[in-house]
RNA sequence: GCCGGUGUGGUGGAAUGGCAGACGCGCUGGACUCAAAAUCCAGUGUACGCGAGUACGUGUCGGUUCGAGUCCGACCACCGGCACCA
């Protein structure tokens, strides 16, 4: 018989809701568990399957804390500002503000209707001017640390959406958005010194528990290089003694530098234009190097080119050497110092420039053939050719000269980081406005705290003005204002946040959603905090995981928060693809809409199917077939309410399976492997069909397990086996250590390492016990004529070779 | 190039060094039905065999072990991240 979801689960959610079940109290005696997920984008799509996937996962944690005595805070918001629905405005004329109501009055329909125990009480809107007050307030102490600063640089710009973005958006030279390609444009740009925790953000890892390749991601992408800055003297510059400053993690091989290259951009060449002779040729490669996207130009085993400064030269501090110096658009100014020591036997990039240009190739480390490529084998030869590191392995001689180096002044220890400031205005009006305002006389002043949020203004249009700057900048009424300082007519900035923005402290405000005296109350913060379990996309770790992580540092350092991490643990969901197994998108026609499906199959099948469909962590075909196998499993489940007797223990055949599966549930439900908990659910109700009986206590004990999963219907069939206490309310099973094994088993026999047969055995047997029971049985007792040796694991196996 | 990960039936996927393929889908046969759907029962890695069974089988090749999908070494393929990062 199919049970009736529709009116099931209608029913339950409304009891919840009466109940309070999934609120959480400030301050309880038990102890509390926060569970995360990466609140969503209010799109005008709806809900996405991958939602689901991302969700039902702490949503089963969270259920099941809950009955295990915590006090569980589950809540839910959302991320709201963002291109989609401001060009859909502009599309449709209605305000931004409407749209967003809309998508969230949508969305938040369809988290109900899946019967997620968020904690509704405590919803956060980013968009919210309540909430982005403090987004702002966030950003006004970054200003007012230098953390926060605005500086003319070459960002990454996408034309289509017009707007700069950060590294971490443009990833592969490709905008993050709509997926056209990025290039390179001079601007001002608000930066957030990000880099300056890059320390912090790595240290951090290991005080926290990420998924290993979430950590590796993060320290690729933080990309810290041990190194050494050493000064090379220039000759023919127009200051005598000038110096150009290179990075190198290599300073072993300094004998081995035939040139130096320094980027297209590095100031030395307008500071010395008088004596570079080919300046012409200079400025034209240099107009060349800024037509091309930083992808171009980044590319990998891209033809090197480049151009030498005529007149002047850089003398090497070790030797005295004397050695050219270039300009090539293989060395950027963002990194390091901007110049590098070119050692060609011992660096590809330097091997291709020295045969290109016919430069000289010196080998310092033995080992390789440099005749056909560099050796960059740090773990192989030894330093030659260089005086008194010869003989040293690269370790030695590394230690060596740095000490040198540092002792002679010539140079310093140094570490780099690859991860680049944060980008952070964006020439859009679906923002948080920047909380500045710019005087002629006080220079770029911070709004008040008092006079915040600073508010969006309304528009008649969201189109960016002809230069490209934010619509904001049509109002003048926002534009101008007076200096907060000294009362002079000023200017307002008119650019607003990135859409990391208010995502980077959501976590924060959840645990005190209305407070307008501080972003949230200290002693709440340290009662609820810091995340215990979050679970979000992998594409999020290096943008949004990495930005969060980095605020909350910050506002920890000045105080505000009480945690240096945010989040203790963080997993995360493999995608869920199409049916044909490629990218769920709308173009390819293979997108599973969640609303027609909770229509046919409801909401207790959809959320075990997606538990079930495969490893949570990897990338998973969506199958409409495999659903049915739940729905099945469910109706199954349903029908137990006819095999029940009135018996509250356990029968005693089912006492070890029982056990068992409380613990193999529970456990797996920790681990993140739902759909081997949900196996072991299916095979338990497999086996008692075909005993054809359960007790009322097996049954209740299995309810609660299936409960997180399940919920509805797991109530209502404990309403109707007589029980007056809601499964939410009630506690989860314990399973009995000494009830885990039956006293008898199979054991399998194997003679000579291949698998014979089975015998039945007392678990605790020994093995005289068990070769006794060998013999007697014929056909394996005839195998046995010869017996050598007898290996026997008790529990697993006896092998026995003949 | 560097750093991760993965490779198992028709299919999604299970297996602390100990019975490979749990559980689900699909498929085949049967029961019920006038019939179909639903449901229930049985079967379902490959090859050979009427059969009990035998041999082979977790990307490839080798090794360790009484015993390897699992550990080690070499390789192949695919996926993800980083990348002229000095």
């Amino acid at each position: 018989m199919e049970y009736d979801f529709k009116s099931i689960e209608q029913k339950w959610q409304g009891v919840w809701e009466k109940e309070k079940i999934c609120e959480a109290v400030d301050f309880s005696d038990k102890p509390k568990f926060y569970g995360l997920i990466e609140f969503p984008y209010p799109s005008g799509n709806g809900l996405h399957v991958g939602h689901l996937r991302a969700f039902t996962s702490i949503e089963i944690i969270a259920r099941k804390r809950r009955l295990e005595g915590f006090n569980v805070l589950f809540p839910i918001g959302f991320d709201a500002f963002g291109l989609p629905t401001e060009n859909y405005a502009m599309q449709t004329g209605k305000h931004p503000r409407v749209v967003t109501d809309d998508n969230i009055a949508t969305f938040t329909r369809q988290l109900k209707a899946f019967g997620y125990s968020f904690d509704y009480s405590r919803v956060v809107d980013t968009t919210d001017k309540d909430y982005y007050k403090w987004t702002q307030w966030i950003f006004i102490q970054l200003f007012k640390r230098g953390l926060a600063y605005k500086s003319k640089a070459y960002v990454n710009y996408c034309e289509k959406c017009k707007v700069i973005l950060a590294n971490e958006e443009s990833q592969g030279g490709v905008c993050d958005r709509c997926g056209s390609a990025v290039i390179q444009r001079e601007k001002n740009v608000w930066f957030l010194k990000i880099r300056d925790y890059a320390e912090k953000l790595l240290d951090g890892l290991n005080d926290v528990d990420y998924l290993p390749r979430v950590k590796t991601e993060q320290i690729n992408w933080i990309g810290k290089s041990q190194g050494a800055e050493i000064d090379f003297k220039v000759k023919g510059g127009v200051v005598p003694d000038a110096k150009i400053r290179v990075f190198t993690t290599r300073a072993d091989t300094l004998f081995g530098v035939t040139f130096m290259v320094i980027a297209p951009e590095h100031p030395f060449i307008s500071e010395n234009e008088k004596n570079i002779r080919n300046m012409r040729e200079i400025e034209d490669y240099r107009a060349e190097t800024k037509k091309k996207n930083e992808f171009e130009r980044t590319r990998v085993n891209k033809d090197k080119t480049g151009v030498r400064l005529d007149g002047v030269s850089a003398v090497n501090p070790v030797n005295g050497r004397e050695i050219p110096v270039f300009i090539s658009d293989y060395v950027t100014l963002d990194y390091g110092t901007g110049a590098v020591m070119a050692v060609p036997a011992h660096d590809t990039r330097d091997y291709e420039f020295a045969k290109k240009f016919g430069l000289d190739i010196i080998e310092v480390i033995s080992g390789g053939d440099i005749s056909k490529e560099a050796y960059t084998d740090i773990n192989g030869g030894v330093l030659i050719n260089s005086d008194f590191l010869n003989g040293r392995s690269v370790k030695d001689a590394l230690k060596k000269i740095t000490a040198r180096l540092t002792e002679k002044g010539l140079g310093n220890v140094k570490v780099n980081y690859n991860m680049k400031d944060w980008a952070f205005n964006r020439q859009r009006y679906w923002g948080e406005p920047i909380p500045i305002v710019y005087c002629e006389k006080c220079g770029a002043v911070p709004v008040p705290e008092s006079e915040l949020p600073l508010v969006l203004p309304p528009l008649d249009s969201y189109k960016q003005t002809e230069n490209g700057e934010s619509p904001l900048a049509n109002v003048e009424s926002f534009v101008n204002c007076k200096c907060p300082v000294c009362g002079a007519p000023a200017k307002r900035e008119t650019d607003t946040m990135p859409q990391w923005a208010g995502s980077s402290w959501y976590y924060l405000r959840y645990i005190d959603p209305k407070n307008d005296k501080a972003l949230a109350d200290f002693e709440k913060l340290k009662y609820f905090g810091p995340v215990d379990w979050y679970n979000g996309g992998m594409e999020h770790v290096t943008r949004h995981l990495i930005y969060s992580r980095f605020w909350n540092h910050f506002l920890y350092d000045i105080g505000a928060v009480p945690f240096k991490e945010p989040y203790k643990k963080r997993t995360a969901q493999g995608l869920v693809l199409g049916e044909n197994g490629v990218k769920m998108s709308k173009s390819l026609g293979n997108v599973v809409s969640p609303d027609s499906l909770i229509k046919e199959a409801g909401a207790d099948v959809l959320r075990l199917y997606i538990m079930f469909m495969g490893d949570y962590e990897s990338p998973v075909p969506w199958s409409n077939a495999s659903i049915s196998g739940c729905r099945r499993f469910l109706d199954r489940v349903y029908n137990l309410l006819t095999l029940t007797d009135g018996n509250e223990g356990y029968s005693k055949k089912h006492t070890t399976l029982i056990n068992r599966l409380i613990k193999k549930v529970g456990e797996d439900i920790e681990a993140m492997k739902f759909n081997t908990a949900i196996a072991a659910m299916m095979a338990f109700i497999n086996e008692i069909y075909s005993d054809g009986y359960i007790s009322k206590g097996e049954l209740k004990a299995f309810l609660l397990l299936l409960y997180p999963f399940v919920p509805h219907l797991a109530e209502e069939l404990n309403e109707r086996l007589g029980y007056d206490t809601i499964l939410a309310k009630s506690a989860y099973p314990k399973y009995d250590e000494k009830n885990l094994e039956d006293s008898a088993f199979e054991l399998p026999v194997q003679i000579n390492g291949k698998l014979k047969g089975t015998v039945i055995v007392e678990k605790d047997a020994d093995l005289a016990a068990v070769k006794a029971a060998v013999l007697g049985n014929p056909s394996l007792s005839a195998l046995l004529t010869d017996i050598k040796k007898e290996i026997y694991i008790p529990k697993k196996i006896i092998n026995f070779i003949v």
